[in-house]
Parts: C-alpha cells; sequence; structure tokens
DNA sequence: AAGGGAACCAACCGCGGCTCC
DNA sequence: CGGAGCCGCGGTTGGTTCCCT
C-alpha cells in the first residue's frame, strides 16, 4: 500500500512528449482546468501518469512561461535569492514572473553556480570560499546559514502576512480601530502556501530556535581566533544574510521584531503576549501608544516587518528599472547602529559579497569584476567600503 | 568532417507534507 | 490517531545540442 506505482509499473508511457500529446494535454486543461493530475491523463486520453502531465503543464505547456536567455536582472535575483533561500527553487521563482522553479534551478546548476565557483565565491553561502575556520566548524557555520535562510524566508512570509492583513484593514477600517486581531482571511502566502493570517504569536515563536543555534555557535567560535569568516566575530556581533545578531553582556538580541518576545528580554513576566510585545518595543525605545498597548504593538511590529519586507525585495521590485532614478527609491536604512539594531548598506542591502575579495577572480579579473558588480548590484566602492567591515 | 567532451534542459524519481477518512 | 492517497518540491538522470580539437 502506501505509495502509488510509478508509470513504468502500469505501462503508461515515459520520455520526452511529443506534438499530439502536448496538444491533447492542452486542449484538455483549457476546456477543464487540470483538476485531479491523477485523474486527468485517462480522460484526456493520454498514456502518460498525473505526475508526468503535471510537469509537463508547468514546465512547458503553461501560457504564462517566459522562455529564453536570463537577463542580467533576472540572475542578479536568482543569486540574491538564493542567498536568502537556499535551494528553495520554487520560492526563488515566485519571485521571478513567468520562470519555472525547474528552469530556475537548470540556469543555476549549469551556468551561475560554476561561474560564483569560478570567482572563489561558495555557491552555498555565498562567501569566499577562503575561510579561517575549521572544517568542523565550516560545517556548523554553513548549517547555520542555511537555517538563517529559513528564517529569512520565514521572516519574509511573515512580512507578507502582516503587510496584507494591514492592507485589508486599511481599506475597510481605520488599522487602530481594531481591538482584536486582524481580520481573518484566507491568502496562501507565495514561498510557503500556508494561510498567511496567524496569530502573532505562532508566527514568531518559531525563531527562538535559530536565536539560540545561533547563540550556541557564536559562544563556540568566539573563543577562537578568527579572520574574515563567514562569523565576523571580532566585534561581538555576528553576521547572516539578512541581519546582524548583537551581544551585549546580559541581552541577546535580533535586530528584527521576533526578537521582541525572546525569553532574554525584559518584560516577560505577564503571559498577555501583546503586552509583552508592547513592553518589549518600549524597551528598544519604540513609541507605543499607551492607550492601547497592543494595538501599538502590532503597527510597530507591522512597520518593522514592512522594513524587513522592503530590504528582501526593494532589489527585485524597484531596482531594476533602469529608466527610474533609483537612488530615490530605496529604502530607508532599517535602524541605525549601535543601538542594537542592523545598519544597512542601501547598496548592498543583504550584505553578500561585501568581502569579496577580487584577488580570488582568475582570468580575465577585471571582465569578471564588472560583470558581477553588476550582477550583485554591489557599487565598486562598496567592495572596500566600511560597511565590508562593519559587523556592527 | 568526425569524434569526444561539455553544456544544456526536459523529464523522472523519491521524499515529505498535507488532507481525508 | 493513524493509514492511504495525492500533490509539490528538489535532486538527479539521460538525451540532445554545441563546441573544440
Amino acid at each position: 500500500m502506501g505509495r502509488s506505482p510509478c508509470c513504468e509499473k502500469v505501462g503508461l508511457k515515459k520520455g520526452t512528449w511529443t506534438a499530439e500529446e502536448d496538444q491533447k494535454l492542452l486542449s484538455y486543461i483549457e476546456r477543464h482546468g487540470h483538476g485531479s493530475w491523477r485523474a486527468l491523463p485517462a480522460k484526456a486520453g493520454l498514456q502518460r501518469c498525473g505526475k508526468s502531465c503535471r510537469l509537463r503543464w508547468i514546465n512547458y505547456l503553461r501560457p504564462d512561461i517566459k522562455r529564453g536567455k536570463f537577463s542580467l536582472e533576472e540572475e542578479r535575483t536568482i543569486i540574491q535569492l538564493h542567498a536568502l533561500l537556499g535551494n528553495r527553487w520554487s520560492a526563488i521563482a515566485s519571485h521571478l514572473p513567468k520562470r519555472t522553479d525547474n528552469e530556475i534551478k537548470n540556469h543555476w546548476n549549469t551556468n551561475l553556480k560554476k561561474r560564483l565557483t569560478k570567482m572563489g565565491i561558495d555557491p552555498s553561502t555565498h562567501k569566499p570560499m577562503t575561510s579561517a575556520l575549521g572544517s568542523g566548524q565550516h560545517k556548523d557555520a554553513a548549517n547555520l546559514g542555511h537555517m538563517a535562510q529559513w528564517e529569512s524566508a520565514r521572516l519574509e512570509a511573515e512580512s507578507r502576512i502582516v503587510r496584507e492583513s494591514k492592507l485589508l484593514s486599511t481599506s475597510t477600517t481605520p488599522y487602530h480601530s481594531h481591538l482584536g486581531p486582524p481580520a481573518q482571511v484566507t491568502v496562501l502566502n507565495k514561498v510557503t502556501d500556508v494561510p498567511l493570517v496567524q496569530p502573532l504569536k505562532s508566527m514568531v515563536s518559531p525563531c527562538l530556535d535559530i536565536l539560540k543555534a545561533w547563540q550556541e555557535t557564536w559562544t563556540t567560535t568566539k573563543s577562537i581566533p578568527t579572520t574574515n569568516a563567514f562569523f565576523s566575530t571580532s566585534n561581538g556581533s555576528l553576521q547572516f544574510p539578512t541581519s546582524t545578531l548583537h551581544f551585549s553582556d546580559n541581552l541577546f538580541t535580533m535586530s528584527q521584531a521576533p526578537g521582541l518576545i525572546c525569553d532574554d528580554l525584559p518584560f516577560n513576566s505577564t503571559n498577555n503576549y501583546e503586552a509583552r510585545v508592547a513592553n518589549n518595543l518600549k524597551y528598544f525605545g519604540k513609541p507605543i501608544d499607551d492607550d492601547q498597548p497592543e494595538i501599538g504593538a502590532r503597527m510597530e511590529y507591522s512597520k518593522l516587518m514592512d522594513s524587513k519586507m522592503q530590504l528582501i525585495n526593494h532589489d527585485n521590485d524597484i531596482q531594476y528599472d533602469p529608466n527610474i532614478d533609483q537612488d530615490n527609491l530605496r529604502p530607508p536604512n532599517f535602524v541605525v547602529a549601535d543601538d542594537g539594531y542592523n545598519l544597512v548598506d542601501n547598496h548592498n542591502p543583504t550584505g553578500l559579497y561585501q568581502d569579496l575579495d577580487c584577488s580570488l577572480l582568475g582570468g580575465d579579473l577585471e571582465d569578471n569584476k564588472i560583470y558581477w558588480v553588476k550582477v550583485l548590484n554591489v557599487e565598486t566602492s562598496a567592495l572596500d567600503s566600511p560597511f565590508s567591515k562593519r559587523g556592527i
């Protein structure tokens, strides 16, 4: 029982699709929609398994598919999203209209990955391959890098939740008039396909695991002298693709909102979740509406999430139009440095490739450099900018 | 022109998660 | 609660095309 038999076992056709098969599938879906993929082949008169039909439709026959060479902007988006999301091709594809996950995956594996490797950049960590970490630590770093990527994806989903629910709220009634949680709507997130609106508590709590992991690894690596490695620990901070974590003597914080309910923060004595958020926001100096602390907390949370969203999306949504004065469209820095918050380099918001060592580029170094500076959207000056050593 | 290797890409495979019963 | 069925995802394969010698 369990798994259904594969195509071969039930004598169905495999391999390349013929034009006739394509036509059958196309016309059936145009008339009836795909419905159940498993039932579709028989109804459409195809000697194929449902899986094969689904794949053929999604990757080839769907009308809204763009084929052909990837543009510079698309490549840049793929690289930056891969740094954030890892090999989550469907999530990456959701940010590239008309491109399929399979196509992006192929392009990455056959092209971008090799080019990055050739440049001395580890395509899995998006950092220069020269690392002072030992192999074990490097493995830990890689694992945490992936965890960070998942965290980033999750944050993105959360910010979308907040933004969309806020939009929905403001379209009907003023936001502050809500006494309870934002209206429950079923909007699917592009990345996770999970319902977007959830109670804040359930949205935020999973971040604690990664924070703990970060803390543990940092504690381990802090005692070991490192130079320009995956972790920049020279001044007590940690860097990962989208955030900088900061440690003070007694406080472990994260620059984005999830840290606001970290158990290490003060004001966690109450069981009232919203009040905890509000109090912790106050702790960070964020103004809260004293009359309505829960609503204020939610609004601040939304703002923080929106900022996060801008960081993730601004390259994607704004910068690529060459006819637009991009400097005027860049989002404001998330928060200023030196107070436990992130300092964001607007020219390279992810902080990736900031330590790119051009000496690692072999062969036609200048051409490579020019190309990748364009692809990565890293200003030439940023290669040795103060941000490259920030770890603030 | 021919052969061999590299590159590309469509398609397959197996796993995990979700839903339904 | 657990098993069955289905879908979607990501890794991998294998056929085709391209390029170099």
